[in-house]
RNA sequence: GGGCAAUUAGCUCAGUGGUAGAGCGUUCCGUUCACAUCGGAAAGGCCACAGGUUCGAAUCCUGUAUUGCCCACCA
């Protein structure tokens, strides 16, 4: 042996040979026990490479999947990716873009041939550098999100809830980027705080045109679409008012003055504009007072048709110019103040979102919600660290329905077949009927909506397991023991994960959910490749091999929200491995040419307090690690296991060791040493086993032990 | 506007009621038989601040400050 321990020969063959030998299959390898122990791994978009939050996940994935393989039961983790509908067509744009063709010049068939080739090529990058970091997961079984048969659970899921009367398809105000030229979801906007303007403006009042009403608004382009004028009903300044007309001003359209409990007195002037094409509390005013829906704004983000001439076809933010010079000049523009707002904004393009009214297709959140809230609150589903069920359950309680339809052209198509002489005539089925039922005589057509991605992500725990079809897997592997995500997609996907479980398995999809702290930089910046602050994990590997990773992910792995990411402590983990792999050479030189003969379960007699005292250690550090990473305790197991390994084994022990053997008080002490020696590694490479798996599974290779069995698959001590 | 978290040695962090800890860095010493990716030793902290509870507080409570992150339809 090297005295240097050399992570580059020999990662990549022990890794082969374990999957060789099919231990990452539990239906091939055969387990000592029938409980099942399995994970579905969170699948990354196939745009994505590695980075530092995934193996910092890889790594908590694996302790606890190589943990429950020792112990004996059927581990499985399910590998795979996400097709990750507006994610890829964004980049795919963006390169298109760079060779000066849009989607639209391709066409819908072409570009969608384009990302299967993109996703062809790029798609199981990811998965491959997770095998670098040791995943023990099956391959056999990776899913995508759009192959045919997990195309098949999105439909059934969906019209399964159609059944149900929870899909409805309706007008609304809706979040619209004009870049990706499609609605999206509440929580796929990014809000970003600026300062900008509150402006006063004086609305004259149609019995007498030298009286006004203020308002104040953040965005005076909309007031090309207002349709009212709203106040407190218990606003004494305005009760001689309400009732009355206004003249919109530019427009010159008349609208009402109009009560309404939901304004504010205190903000402004106490006075609101209402526009209801374009706010969701407008909209909401709207609907309850029957104004006029006037849409102003297109889906590219410019003034339409609906508005006076001089502004059409400009951009919102032009037109906003436009308005206030305009405003001004009619002297119809109170004053300016600054004013702090959030930005909408598109979290996949930063594009500043329009609100606009859109057909669009929502799932009912209310009573799946209220199934996902219980499932918390009864403790069928529990988050660690704790206090992560508060993001999880605040949101559920005022759940917004669910907009599923996305104008997007990559992704699972709506089951959904139109009338081609009715557009507003539809059925919902899994195939087109022969007839059209409405009109008799059409080819019905399917809709060109697709499904928002993480309506499909939500079906990840049942669909990698065959669901709806009764798949043998889904009854062994269904419910999953625990899911390891990040904490930004507590909402978008855990909480809807657990509905569509709930719903479609009558059990929660895992028990346990484990919110990981997100890396950051030291600096406590957070790590982007465009920053050029981001940590490539592979990088590390090179440097230092992957268990030296492992162990530095794993060290820094508390309860924290953060992590200050520490190149430190996978310099600690290289120098653990050296001492590991020398201490490993110290105990074989010692045990000289002896074939196989020594225990690694029947533990020798202790004879001095040298004896005693590590024996004693290593059943206290057996104990206490597999307490840990049943707590899921990771740093603070390969903390102890470090403390163990080097002070109490190699610092005291070791050196006691020498003495022993080379001036032994009676024949039987050197012997004795010599087998207390080779337990105590033998045992310590099983507790470490989890965290540093490659220079484990190497050393015990060569270790003269009896019925032995690679290290992957023997026995937890204990 | 609401919520969550952080604040301990130069750096990154452990430490949840009983005389302040680790890794890295720094200084000094040590290469003869596992390892210099090592061994031995040392320096270095009014544990953010202010109150309170307690025999006793880094640890529990209240408040303040700074930083970061979530959530929210205040125009």
């Amino acid at each position: 042996m090297e005295t240097r321990y050399n992570p580059k020969e020999i990662e990549a063959k022990i890794y082969q040979d374990w999957e060789k030998k099919g231990y990452f299959n539990p239906d091939k390898a055969k387990t000592r026990s029938k409980r099942s122990f399995s994970i579905v791994f969170p699948p990354p978009n196939v745009t994505g490479t590695l980075h530092i939050g995934h193996a910092l996940n890889a790594t908590i994935h694996d302790v606890l999947l190589r943990y429950h393989r020792m112990k004996g039961d059927k581990t499985l983790c399910v590998p795979g990716t996400d097709h990750a509908s507006i994610a890829l067509q964004s980049t795919l744009e963006k390169k298109m873009r760079k060779e000066g063709v849009s989607r639209f010049d391709l066409g819908r068939e072409k570009f969608i041939e384009r990302a299967w080739e993109w996703r062809q090529e790029y798609g199981n990058i990811i998965l491959n550098q997770l095998r670098a970091m040791g995943l023990s997961c099956d391959w056999s079984r990776a899913k995508f999100t759009m192959d045919p048969d997990y195309v098949a659970a999105v439909e059934a899921a969906f019209t399964y809830y159609h059944k149900q009367g929870w899909v409805y398809r309706g007008q609304r105000v809706v979040n619209w980027c004009p870049r990706c030229g499609t609605s999206i979801s509440d929580l796929e906007i990014e809000h970003s705080a600026e300062l900008s303007k509150l402006w006063y403006l004086k609305y004259p009042l149609a019995e007498n045109e030298n009286e006004f009403i203020v308002v104040a608004t953040t965005r005076p382009e909309t007031l090309l679409g207002d349709a009212a004028v709203a106040v407190n009903p218990k606003d004494e300044r305005y009760s001689n008012l309400i009732g009355k007309t206004a003249i919109l001003p530019i427009c010159g359209r008349k609208i009402p003055i109009i009560a309404d409990p939901a304004i504010d007195i205190e903000f402004g002037t106490g006075a609101v504009k209402v526009t209801p094409a374009h706010d969701h509390n407008d909209w909401q005013m709207g609907q309850r007072h029957k104004l006029e829906t006037i849409a102003v704004i297109d889906q590219r983000g410019k003034i339409n048709d609906s508005a006076p001439e001089p502004y059409r076809g400009l951009k919102a933010v032009d037109a906003r110019e436009k308005i206030i010079i305009d405003l001004q000049d009619r002297g119809l523009l109170e004053k300016i103040e600054d004013h702090n707002i959030q930005i909408p904004k598109c979290s996949r393009c930063s594009t500043v979102i329009q609100l606009l009214p859109s057909k669009q297709w929502f799932v009912k959140m209310d009573i799946l919600a209220a199934k996902a809230l219980k499932a918390a609150k009864t403790g069928k589903v529990k988050f660690c660290p704790k206090r992560w069920e508060a993001a999880y359950s605040s949101w559920l309680k005022e759940p917004r329905d669910w907009c599923v339809s996305r104008q997007l052209w990559w992704g699972q198509r709506l089951p959904v077949w139109f009338c081609q002489n009715d557009a507003e005539k539809y059925i919902v089925g899994l195939k087109a009927p022969q007839k059209c039922p409405f009109c008799k005589k059409c080819q019905m057509t399917r809709s060109e909506d697709v499904f928002d991605t993480w309506f499909s992500s939500a079906l990840w725990p049942l669909a990698v397991f065959g669901w709806p079809k009764s798949k043998p897997d889904l009854k062994k592997y269904y419910p999953t023991s625990v899911l390891i995500t990040a904490r930004d997609i507590i909402n978008l996907w855990v909480a809807r994960m657990v509905f569509s479980g709930l719903e479609f398995m009558k059990k929660s999809p895992f028990k346990d959910v484990i919110i990981y702290a997100t890396v950051l930089t030291k600096d406590g910046k957070r790590m982007s490749k465009s920053l050029g602050t981001g940590v490539d994990p592979l990088l590390l590997i090179e440097k230092y091999g992957t268990d030296a990773t492992r162990f530095g992910l794993a060290w820094q792995i508390t309860e924290t929200q953060d992590i200050h990411f520490n190149e430190d402590t996978m310099v600690s983990g290289q120098k653990f491995c050296n001492k590991v792999w020398n201490a490993a050479r110290f105990v074989l030189c010692q045990l000289g040419e002896q074939k196989n003969i020594y225990s690694q379960t029947i533990k020798p007699k202790p004879i001095t307090t040298a004896d005693r005292k590590i024996l004693t250690g290593l059943a206290k550090i057996s104990r206490s690690t597999e307490k840990k990473i049943n707590n899921y305790e990771f740093g603070h197991a390969i903390r102890e296991l470090y403390e163990f390994f080097w002070h109490e084994f190699c610092d005291a022990y070791i050196e006691a060791a020498k003495n022993q053997i080379r001036e032994p008080k009676n024949d039987l002490e050197a012997k004795n040493t010599k087998a207390i020696l080779i337990y105590v590694l033998a045992n310590s490479l099983k507790l470490l086993h989890p965290f540093m798996p490659f220079i484990t599974e190497e050393i015990w290779q060569s270790l003269p032990l009896k019925n032995k069995k690679d290290l992957i698959i023997e026995p937890w001590p204990g």
